[in-house]
DNA sequence: AATATTTTTTAGACTAGACTAAATTTTATT
DNA sequence: AATAAAATTTAGTCTAGTCTAAAAAATATT
């Protein structure tokens, strides 16, 4: 059973009621599990008791159910004002990638400012400007204006096997340092990826990319690489 | 005598600091006295106690001489501050209007929260992607990253004589009711006007756009135009 | 020059959001 | 089941920025 929030979202919420929010939304990550407050706090890099403060105020403006001890879900509401600042957030980073030669390990950062602006025409525009991308540079799904979101089914590299021919559609890891070190490869989203061998000693992959030649990864790094089958 | 700031102003202020600053530098506008506290008030939408605490505070982080009773300046570090918001602000409302499909009449809100983005990369990227824009749609000069200002020599196409012709350069009223009037005329910047009639009884003035036909236009809306001779 | 008016500042209070320390509730361990 | 440990909440404090009301200084008026 799914609800649909039909109401105005634009209702003006602070930076950090936002950020809350968006913290939510990430940690519950389609489980349907109600997140702790150590957990947010944790996230957000404060202290539980601030966290228990904003419960309150969030509870309030029934953007979340609030259960004392018990942990936070989003309400229906709460939930479209987080999907759309991911939404602005990833088309901030699309934007930035696409037509200001950023890289795609500097964007977050500043997306983090911009998705906080509030103006639905400014949103619509850039996304008509983008051309309607429905991934960011990291291959994360853009949520549409209703704040839908389209599932990708992916599994991680290190799941494939011998042989297989699958196509890179993102990352689990977002650190500078981990896309930095993708930037030095040639793996990129889209990116054709032929798993040439499979190392048992260390679960490390020899895969080629196109008609490239083979060259090494680690398991880490397979692990945090998403791709689908061909 | 000239003081230039070489100083970093890249030190964080807060978003009410960046707007104190700017509503001080807007208010001198040029001439050398100082700005009263009543003054910032109204700008501001504030009360004067507040205007008295934030002078205490500008005044503390050296980005502003405040002398009790007396007004507040900018210093030199105060004002490249200020003048770096107003490139920011400029820059946008460009990038809205150029690349976005803006009105120049919807544009000012909007830079007003995108002024105060903080990444020195972003506003480098946007000025290049919109090729050094030296003036905003309104026809106000863009500050360049050094916080210098090009002054434009402009009169009020009120004082144009009989049978001139000039280039509009700019607007004095900013508002969006004035603006949507120019946009309903061909009047948009750089438009060659020629004052084909003045007429006593009221101060309209006759003009024509380039080779159109001419058309009146009230003393108010004359007085509200900036204009260059050819 | 004395008084009235206006402007500005001070003093004290409020809200949002954060913090620490203490109290309470839940969960884990014996 | 009793107790220990961990998680959470409450209570009280702090800062930034705002406010009102009162005090002080500057300006205007008689």
């Amino acid at each position: 059973m799914f609800y649909i929030c039909t109401e105005n979202i634009n209702t003006m919420n602070s930076l950090t009621e936002e950020n809350y929010l968006k913290a939510i939304y990430k940690l519950v990550d389609g489980e349907k599990v109600a997140v702790t407050t150590n957990a947010i706090a944790e996230k957000m890099n404060t202290k539980a008791a601030s966290v228990t403060d904003m419960l309150k105020k969030l509870s309030d403006k029934k953007l979340i159910n609030y259960e004392k001890y018990y942990g936070v879900k989003l309400t229906a509401k709460g939930e479209k004002i987080a999907l759309n600042i991911i939404r602005k957030h990833r088309l901030w980073e699309m934007f930035l990638v696409e037509k200001l030669e950023f890289g795609w390990d500097e964007v977050h950062e500043l997306a983090e400012q911009l998705e906080h602006i509030n103006s639905e025409k400014l949103v619509a525009q850039i996304d008509k400007f983008l051309d309607y991308p429905k991934v960011d540079p990291h291959g994360d799904p853009i949520p549409d204006s209703n704040g839908k979101l389209q599932i990708q089914k992916s599994a991680l590299l290190s799941t494939f096997k011998k042989n297989e021919v699958c196509m890179m559609t993102g990352v689990v890891d977002h650190s500078p340092s981990f896309l930095q070190y993708l930037a030095k490869t040639e793996l990129t989203l889209g990116s054709s990826i032929r798993i040439s061998d499979i190392n048992d000693f260390d679960r490390s992959l020899q895969i080629a990319i196109g008609k490239g030649k083979p060259f090494f990864i680690s398991n880490e790094v397979a692990k945090n690489i998403l791709a689908s089958v061909k």
